[in-house]
DNA sequence: GAGAGAATAGAACGATCGTGCTTTTTTGTC
DNA sequence: GACAAAAAAGCACGATCGTTCTATTCTCTC
């Protein structure tokens, strides 16, 4: 793939775009900004977009590729149950400690940043991290059904409460720079998780 | 208090600039668009401050003093111990649920607007977080003291898990809009707490 | 209520923003 | 290797940015 000269620099853009979005911002980053980064004119760089608008859904998009290839894909070949919910979690975990974006998680970053900003890029924002959610309820739900985890809980609200943990490990790390929180992060969600399970039927 | 003009008006500037921060941004709010939400004009509004930089400063420490109005006090009014944290979490969730700054709370969306951003704005709004999460921290360390809590756990791991609820409920409404989620953290803080509750001496 | 000083407004600056237009260079196909 | 098409660069635009300087208006004190 990313056949023509074309494709290659629009996908080496959009990772340059993604990385400088979640330590300066997405709104903020401006065209010259992104292209002294990558080594490209203003206008060059903003002919493959045509306007600033469309570079940023563009790099939204870009992230979301990402995120499902770094977190959701390796969860993917967990089995069922609670294996994939933990796998999940700690993919996730994983994505903020390893630092896939230099900034921490793309989507964390940047829904604050459009939190209150109505448009086509907050949209966007908006329906990945509901799909991420739901992919995270959804594999709960399916713990539940395999009999591995109390289903007297609501799986959103227990979506909810292992999603806390890792977005806030991702948000400690980026402002106090203290490791620490990713063990501390996976040991929550593991003693959650611990405290659902379902004595298994022998 | 706020005896000259010049001492209302500069609050009454930093009450606008600490809102609009919430919804814009704390670094893209520009003075013109500030002068314009407060009627004033560009310059006049600017010489108060000498620098935006300073103008920054000044509403990231405006806003501390608001949340310690909101949150802080009112919990401190509380007994120590069990009582206390609870009143902690439960006014943090509360401050977001009331949305005393329209775009959510003030310092979520500033410590990710500035995570990558040196510089003493950045400084400031670590420090205001450091000291709120050991502020809980302490709290919660008085109610292992206090033979309410369960000793065994570290106090630091406690205070981390609990404000991951309060941080979600605030960042999964202002960008899903949903308030369920609000109750749904109480009730995440209130079982966490119980869950580590050591039986009564009678 | 007059007069000093604080508070506000007006106008202008150089820099940077997103974007359009034109030209040059590079790429991929016969 | 020529040639059409694609990609990249150069340049200029109006708007907005933070900031400065000067002029005007308002506030508070005696």
């Amino acid at each position: 793939m990313l056949r023509t000269k074309g494709e290659r620099t629009r996908h080496a853009i959009l990772d340059t775009a993604a990385a400088l979005a979640t330590q300066e911002g997405l709104e903020p980053l401006s065209i010259a900004r992104l292209a002294e980064a990558t080594g490209m004119s203003k206008s060059g760089l903003f002919a493959h977009f045509g306007s600033k608008e469309e570079l940023q859904l563009a790099t939204v998009d870009h992230a979301a590729d990402i995120i499902v290839a770094e977190v959701i894909a390796p969860a993917r070949s967990a089995p069922r149950g609670v294996a994939r919910v933990w796998a999940l979690c700690d993919r996730m975990v994983d994505y903020s400690e390893r630092q896939v974006f230099p900034g921490g998680c793309f989507f964390a970053c940047t829904s604050f940043e459009y939190n209150n900003r109505p448009g086509p890029v907050r949209d966007r924002i908006e329906e990945m991290m509901r799909s991420w959610m739901s992919y995270l309820e959804h594999a709960v739900e399916q713990a539940q059904e395999a009999g591995e985890l109390d289903p007297r809980l609501e799986p959103r609200e227990i979506a909810f409460q292992l999603d806390a943990f890792a977005q806030s490990a991702n948000a400690h790390f980026q402002l106090f720079r203290d490791e620490r929180v990713f063990e501390e992060a996976r040991r929550a969600i593991r003693e959650r998780i611990e405290s659902l399970r379902v004595a298994r039927a022998a």
